[in-house]
DNA sequence: CTTCAGATTGCATAGGTATGCACAAACAAT
DNA sequence: ATTGTTTGTGCATACCTATGCAATCTGAAG
């Protein structure tokens, strides 16, 4: 095999097998018609000279790139989304499609990483855990291209989403509180600018409100540390909360640790808390955390499916899908009465 | 602004400003020759038509697709890895690089992966917690794409790495362990086909029988759920263990876990434990694990920088950097003599 | 006014592949 | 043998941008 540091192309495999280089370009375009012989002495050029198909070439004539984007964020700091990332991107892979990754801040702007994902013509965007603005959206309509929102919405733009029922997940968790017999509940707030706090507090604060109980709050900004230290100021106010309930998992093991390492209080006995996502370090035993389960392999499935339906399908409609989360019960909660550790327990069930 | 549907092209951009399809293409090639009136007129078309140039198309002709393919293992199982992700694609944004990213098992075979990123014609390769095949570490060479690896080795290929320290990684530990008086050590072993595994083992045993000590041993596969398990195994031994050192983190936090809620014994009075990684987790109070810091700001910096220096210079020497540990002193050893919680130990200094 | 150097611009082509179209070949049905 | 049908093949072109080269322009020096 002769040492070649140029590119091989279709042509010199056309030439070699003396064939036309539409014949190579059939050979290897499912679907196209080449005869078997024809076939048979692509693939042997093909062999001899190591050649492999230029994907950018191929993109630039069908203007299909088979490249999604995807942009997320929190991917170090919150363990949800490294699960999120890894099983989204073995979808689109197993769908022949390569993935463009692109990691932000939560509050950095896609105003600056969405154009370079258009200039390399990517089929669809899929965007977790970060919002699009509204002349974003717009763009990318223009564009026709698909763009798919994992755990954010937007209303009144041409783009899917597919999210959890954070409000109703929110309800579940104030029932619960007040069920158990607590009384002064807080809520440890995640990001203040992102529409899964926002949606997960008003749930909670709603029902208590309803049942006459105004809750404490603070923020802890989505991160462990900062919920750390959130919580310490929530367990030092003059009537120190009985319950709390974080945004997130990550932020609930954070108050976690706030409460025993740095309080030396006990939870369940001394505070209940309650996360949400149900990241696999809730059900470790050092924190056995009841939480939200968020329907994340459902969620996942539906944004997939969503964005390369709508990358074959130009008009096809999207999708807006708010999902119920479920009530994983463990132990870092006061059990109300008739309801046990190891439930889970969905929204349609009743509980008393 | 009219509904335009196609995608706005440099040639349309060139007849509304009057001027030729050149000028577009010099007016956003950094460095071209453009007079200011010039690139007056085609910013203006530009702003108009919502122009944007085709990196595809660019690709093609400049044959740089500035792209990255960054593939990885092991993404949601071990949290060190998202850290790794997110910095080193970061990274690569700010030096004007694109991701393309496959996410692997740990187990899963190169050989179908790096032909999709050559399809795509990446200008490097960088890949994390996997390993490279010689036939493929060939094929990189002949294509000419630099490759290099973190967090694992080859040898006898042209390809960098850099890798932390592991065998002196695991001597240390096996230091700490003996002067710390412990008597029957066990090593927990990740997956028994990564070198990761393999160095580390081999520095705290060598170390150990030098001293005429053996180790038990078992099997984690780098996993919180298998280092649980053979945790218990291990601590079901007639001779039970009294120290176990864990190939990473996420191990060492399943076997404390095994430890204390899986047997009812303490850490570190019945057992120590020391870990490898020193991600963030290890320093919450739950765990306050004492481990081996992989330098990964550095490693990080080095192999980034090697990848791109190879991209603009195919002759640039390939890098192999061993970059040492340092020893992270926290709560889950019992001490030895003169070492305090909080030490942070290089190889270089002696602490006798 | 002439000359010349330097800056700017357009022309034409290249980069590697896919595909419509026309044509050829093979084959089946009369 | 003739016609019609199906299948396979090659030619030529399109996709969109970057760039070498020649042509033109600008302005300053002589």
């Amino acid at each position: 095999m002769a040492e070649q540091r140029k590119k091989v192309t279709s042509m010199q495999v056309a030439r070699l097998a003396g064939v036309s280089q539409s014949a190579v370009s059939r050979t290897f375009t499912p679907g196209a018609s080449v005869s078997e012989k024809m076939r048979r002495r692509v693939l042997e050029a093909t062999r001899k000279l190591s050649y492999q198909p230029n994907a950018i070439a191929r993109s630039l004539i069908t203007r299909r790139s088979n490249m999604v984007g995807i942009v997320i964020a929190n991917v170090a700091t919150n363990p949800f989304y490294p699960d999120v990332l890894d099983a989204l991107s073995r979808r689109f892979q197993k769908h022949g499609q390569r993935v463009m990754l692109f990691v932000v801040t939560r509050d950095q702007n896609l105003d600056d990483i969405l154009p370079q994902l258009f200039e390399y013509q990517v089929d669809g965007i899929l965007i977790t855990a970060a919002t699009l603005s509204s002349e974003m959206a717009q763009e990318c309509e223009r564009l026709g291209t698909p763009v798919t929102l994992f755990n954010r919405y937007v209303l009144g733009t041409r783009a899917s989403w597919v999210c959890c029922d954070n409000v109703e997940g929110g309800r579940m968790v104030a029932r619960v509180f007040l069920d158990a017999g607590h009384e002064r509940p807080a809520f440890l707030a995640g990001s203040e600018d992102t529409s899964t706090s926002v949606g997960r507090e008003r749930g909670f604060t709603d029902y208590l409100q309803e049942q006459g109980v105004t809750p404490l709050r603070e923020v802890g900004d989505y991160t462990y540390r900062r919920a750390y230290e959130a919580t310490l100021r929530l367990l030092d106010y003059p009537e120190r909360p009985d319950a709390i309930f974080c945004a997130n998992d990550i932020m609930a093991i954070g108050a976690l640790e706030a409460i025993r390492s740095g309080r030396g209080l006990r939870v369940p006995e001394d505070v209940s808390v309650i996360g949400f996502d149900d990241i696999s370090m809730a059900a470790w035993p050092s924190y056995n955390l009841t939480t939200i389960r968020q329907p994340v392999v459902t969620m996942m499935d539906e944004s997939v499916e969503d964005l390369l339906r709508r990358i074959d399908d130009p008009e096809a409609p999207c999708v807006n899908r708010l999902i119920p989360g479920d009530l994983v019960v463990r132990g870092s909660v006061r059990l109300p009465k008739g309801m046990s550790s190891g439930w889970v327990i969905t929204k349609e069930q009743d509980h008393e």
